[in-house]
DNA sequence: ATGGCCCATAGCCCGGAGTTATAGGCTCCG
DNA sequence: CGGAGCCTATAACTCCGGGCTATGGGCCAT
């Protein structure tokens, strides 16, 4: 069976028509017809029965789908690898975060950086974090930098500060001249939730179940500067990482330790068994500087 | 990038040279190198550096390899089930067993169905258990027959009976009147052990490690037929399963039932939504009336 | 220097897969 | 019943990837 051969019986089981199968792939219905027939012609029989102008699987096309399905994931992947290995080579410096260092941390470390190397090229997203992973296995992105609690396999995660919850709130005299808050400080104030999707709302998630805590939530969010600048618009207080909190961005908020101090990590992602350029490599100690230095202040 | 183009590029990669790839792919050297600098063309990047006649893979091909390597195993799996698919629809029926059912339970139950259905093609082989799985993961057979202690993922396993472990020697005077055997009885006899391959051998080598026994074993063996042959010839006993010790083959020994009783699962196995062809389902409700007939009397 | 490896290029051929044009089968419906 | 609107198959043609042989040119090592 050849490669095409495999894409042309994918696109046909599950398009179950030629004639849709030769749309979804941009050819013609008799291109496909023949691929098709020329595969069962090969393989020495039928892939679908033709029945009264419709195509039925027949059991063997069932079981070889199974199989095809994987191989044609696999080249899937394999695509965009090649594709995204020549951007590669291309000299750029291709990282992505999480949106709450997206909008501040990153894109200063790439200016301050660029200072110091004007030839440097960027390509920069912000993702969630599940998809810097993603990014990172296709090859599409070099370095990664997102609050990551948990190492996967093929990708090496360096630490590179811990930092705890803060509460952040609309005005500096909300909680009198307390200098940490505890969440029982929190307890029927309309609260902005973080969404548990991402790795720090399951983190606060697990420990308010953990402890029996159930807060007064009046919005949800995933992105920790949408929930900031809900607190500075006067919706409510929240709960949130200390990157986000120490912010310029999303308006003038006060913000106090939180008590217990529950931490978590900050962490730059690369692909493990993949050599960075050395500029790539340059960067990367620059961000990680970066990070450090904000969050030991 | 073709298929061809992944096939020659992982051919290349594990090779170390187009010549030996392309005597690996039976091909010509030259058409090696012509797939593979158009493959590298099409990418836009170099696969290998040509340095001083040798080929060095560049990181790129490092990267892109571990991909390849997926798509070439899925590949080849795929290959496999494609040519076993075309023999299934011929109406064989494919069977494989262990050695313990192999030479005789099977033959017996292939002929007696085919008293009733002389039309009826048999492929039979006896392959040790991973090996049965393997085979009808790639539909290479249609059932297999075998003990087998635990499911897998996308093979149906069904229950014909519960066995048990019997205890093999030379002559039946060798207990004197005993009509059960403890595992004290046969301390420091000449023992023959079945390696801990098989599931069997595996059970007793578990049950022995955790009551702390330790049989004087003169032989391993990982076919039970061999251990009961070992017996009939006087080298020792064993302990085995009731169908090999029931059987006809390997010589005259007798047998006592072990106590305390191991029990160990006969099971028929078949490819989970996979569909048997008619008679290929009558015979397995045929071979599944006689294991459990024999195990029963 | 020379033979032994290895890779690249040139020139040739074949077959798989693409195209358009067209024919023919099944179903639904006015 | 005949035609509209689905679908698939066949024909005739083109294109190009990948196979072949022959050959040349580096880079060792003897």
């Amino acid at each position: 069976m050849r490669l095409r051969q495999i894409e042309v019986f994918h696109a046909v089981y599950t398009n179950g028509s030629m004639t849709n199968a030769a749309a979804k792939l941009n050819v013609s219905q008799p291109s496909v017809s023949k691929v098709l027939a020329h595969a069962e012609q090969q393989l020495g029989y039928r892939l679908f029965d033709r029945i009264k102008g419709k195509l039925i699987p027949t059991p063997e096309a069932h079981q070889l789908f199974k199989h095809v399905r994987d191989v044609y994931e696999d080249v899937d992947r394999l695509r965009h690898v090649a594709v995204n290995l020549k951007a590669s080579s291309a000299g750029r410096i291709r990282v992505a975060s999480t949106p709450a260092f997206g909008l501040e941390i990153l894109p200063r470390a790439v200016t301050t950086f660029r200072e110091e190397h004007s030839d440097a090229i960027f390509d920069i997203e912000t993702l969630h974090l599940d998809e810097i992973h993603h990014a990172l296995q296709e090859s599409r992105i070099d370095l990664g930098l997102a609050f990551d609690p948990s190492a996967r396999p093929g990708i090496t995660r360096k630490k590179l500060a811990s930092a705890r919850f803060f509460v952040l709130a609309h005005s500096a005299s909300e909680f009198g001249n307390k200098t940490a808050l505890s969440f029982d400080d929190l307890k029927d104030r309309p609260f902005i939730g973080l969404n548990s999707r991402s790795p720090l709302g399951q983190a606060l998630a697990e420990y308010l179940d953990a402890s029996d805590l159930a807060p007064n939530v009046v919005a949800w969010t995933e992105t920790y500067h949408i929930a900031k600048a809900l607190v500075a618009s006067g919706a409510g207080i929240t709960i949130t990482d200390e990157i986000t909190a120490r912010s310029s961005i999303g308006g003038d908020v006060a913000m106090w330790p939180l008590k217990p101090a529950i931490h978590f990590d900050v962490a730059m992602l690369q692909l493990s068994d993949s050599p960075l350029s050395l500029t790539t490599k340059r960067f990367k100690q620059h961000l990680g500087k970066m990070v450090r230095d904000l969050l030991k202040s």
